[in-house]
DNA sequence: TTGTGTGAATCCCTTCACAGCG
DNA sequence: CGCTGTGAAGGGATTCACACAA
């Protein structure tokens, strides 16, 4: 089993689906199955030529391009969000801000401005934006989702703490800290009375 | 079916299955199921005593207590998390917040002072804190981890982009937005070429 | 010989269906 | 009767094991 170094490295053409699973805590047989859903692009006795597995897995993520973003809601934890270099590195441009804070429309985080919501259809739509970042408070979400998805926006992550309805064909990523934090609460007590 | 006022006012003792699959997008036989396996405690031909209920699942979840947590890392995903009023009125009390950067350290958030990382063992043994949040950049995530966990704390909120190498019984929750916008970007890639 | 790709066996979770209690 | 609790059935995912390609 080799090192991180190495298969960075330029020594190593090649993974074999066992160290595959080492590092991503599972099987090799997982790791192997998981690859053939997407074709057979592996080879016996040799292993996954890593570029390619690269190239096919960003592919197949949908990473290998650049997504248009609007965050909608900027308050901390949009803030917080605009400001992590991850996501710049990682394919994802935020084109356009919303808020409807009379504070903060028409300043700049940036060089972006920050827009009212009243023209948050004609704003997404000509921007071509395709992802929304929905983190406003949850009063405000359904609204805010129902208008972005009219705009003709393709997904949403979102921070508010409800259900969002929205047609099938828009897929949402919910992101919920409190419960997941209830998920260690959870996982703490089952663990048993300490220790 | 009641609607939530219904259940939330003074009438309604109880509440079916049915219901509560409504609610949480599942199925009646889902539901009983679940909450069977943490005994039995619905009465046949009525449903569940809602405060009963409530009052179980609080207790399963151990959310029937006030949490102490400390902050490690005070950057703006930290600050979003401070200001978070859910937390507080969640059960999560907030007891101490670390930070290494020296314009920080002093100062206070509402009354709680920021710490420098040097006597973490200490804080948090003396505060007698359970969970922390991890909210450091990743390069120092695994340090500070490993000296909340010999700190003697149960659980870790991580958001750092690492897989913590923790004691098994040291339960670890991660958050990582990049990989919940992959997911999403994989979603609405797989959906096809555009609707 | 090494390590993939894949049918077959297995496991686990969801769904069904109904006996039985209130 | 209405609705829970639960064995049994079903289905999807994981694991096994091995033929076969490099």
């Amino acid at each position: 089993m080799r090192s991180l170094e190495d298969l960075e490295g330029s020594g190593a053409e090649t993974v074999s689906s066992e160290e595959l699973a080492i590092r991503g805590q599972t099987t090799a047989a997982q790791v192997r199955k998981d690859l053939s859903h997407f074709g057979s692009f592996g080879k016996r006795g040799l292993g996954y030529n890593v570029d390619e597995l690269r190239h096919r897995l960003r592919h197949i993520l949908g990473v290998d391009r650049v997504w248009k973003v609007a965050l909608i809601g900027a308050g901390r934890i949009g803030s917080a969000l605009f400001e992590y270099p991850a996501f710049e590195s990682r394919g994802y441009e935020c084109v356009a801000i919303i808020d409807s804070d009379p504070e903060k429309i028409g300043s700049r985080w940036s060089s972006l401005e920050i827009h009212a919501p009243d023209d948050l259809e004609s704003l997404l739509g000509s921007l071509g934006v395709e992802l929304v970042i929905l983190a406003v408070p949850a009063r405000v979400a359904q609204e805010m989702a129902d208008r972005a998805v009219n705009a003709g926006i393709q997904g949403i992550l979102n921070f508010a703490p409800i259900r969002l309805k929205v047609p099938v064909h828009v897929p949402v990523e919910d992101v919920n800290l409190v419960m997941q934090l209830e998920a260690l609460s959870f996982a703490v007590t089952q663990r048993g009375p300490d220790l």
